[in-house]
DNA sequence: TTGATTTCCATATTTTCCCATGATATACCT
DNA sequence: AGGTATATCATGGGAAAATATGGAAATCAA
């Protein structure tokens, strides 16, 4: 299975509209299970993460993985309740269209302060989609903490094979 | 499993089009599970490590391998989201065409400072594409390096089996 | 009606595809 | 062994398709 690699900044224009990478198109198309060709994939857009600095992109695959996870809890939980509000209310499924885009709604827009640009981000198994300066802070700040505490290398142990 | 070893100087032309070195081919074709005779290999691009001074090739099995790594740790901890931003979004896929090359887009080349030339440097499981002035210069230094303080026998000390 | 949203069309630029060439190399045949 | 046909390789150029983006017309909603 395909994955969402590698970055891209585009324009947003006045209705929202953004083209969305044509290599995250290919990924969405492979994970909607009732796309073919010529025509174009739904997917899901979460904005309630990562305290709305961003908005996360899903294919339907991969958002039904998240989803059976969150069936696994038990029914009445706690978690259960906060995760499926935070996934099932704070989400909408989005349609590319004829040409690549989506339209951002303004509401969404507003939460991540997208004006006109922004920056798709490829995370694996979902993309993130950000303005594009609270972008570069972010990252900025995360290379800072890795070095800063050289958990560079504390991070890349995770990797290592354990059994 | 077949390695990347040997160095090559190629052109890099006004589209960014390189040859891939042949030898190199062969063991892309062998990492990719989708490859068979007559297709062309597809693999991963890296561009974020090494401080931006060259670019890395890994072949679609060995990435794999350091994708399901992180797939197993909890899926919105703070150490899986941060491995997934470096792993995945300074990549790309790169796909060989019918003559053996690839296209290396105009990001990727000002990031490794490529303009008419590229050398391809194996290094057993992933190759690195360098600018071939200053692949010259990391080598040379590495070389002083290496004599200066006598550490050849050193470094070759620790591939000593210790358990 | 009027503002918003969706659909459709237009286009410059980029990227991909296809074919061509000269240079090596490999195989084959007598 | 010599010579000839046959691949493969690195590279170039042009045609065709895809991408990102802008704007107009059509549709919808309040």
């Amino acid at each position: 299975m395909r994955r969402f690699r590698g970055e891209a900044e585009n324009k947003v224009d006045g209705k929202g509209r953004v083209s969305i990478p044509a290599p995250f198109r290919r990924v969405l198309e492979e994970g909607d299970p009732d796309w073919s060709d010529g025509f174009n994939p739904n997917f899901v857009l979460v904005y309630g993460r990562r305290n709305n600095k961003c908005l996360e992109g899903y294919s339907l695959k991969s958002m039904n993985d998240v989803d059976n996870l969150v069936s696994r809890l038990p029914r009445y939980s706690k978690e259960r309740e906060i995760l499926e509000r935070l996934l099932n209310s704070q989400s909408i499924y989005a349609q590319v269209d004829e040409n690549g885009r989506i339209v951002l709604p303004p509401k969404l827009r507003q939460l991540a302060k997208i004006t006109s640009k922004a920056m798709f981000v490829g995370m694996g198994e979902k993309f993130q989609i950000w303005e594009p300066d609270s972008y570069q802070e972010d990252m900025e700040l995360m290379e800072q903490k890795l070095s800063e505490n050289n958990l560079e290398e504390e991070i890349y142990s995770h990797l290592d094979d354990k059994e």
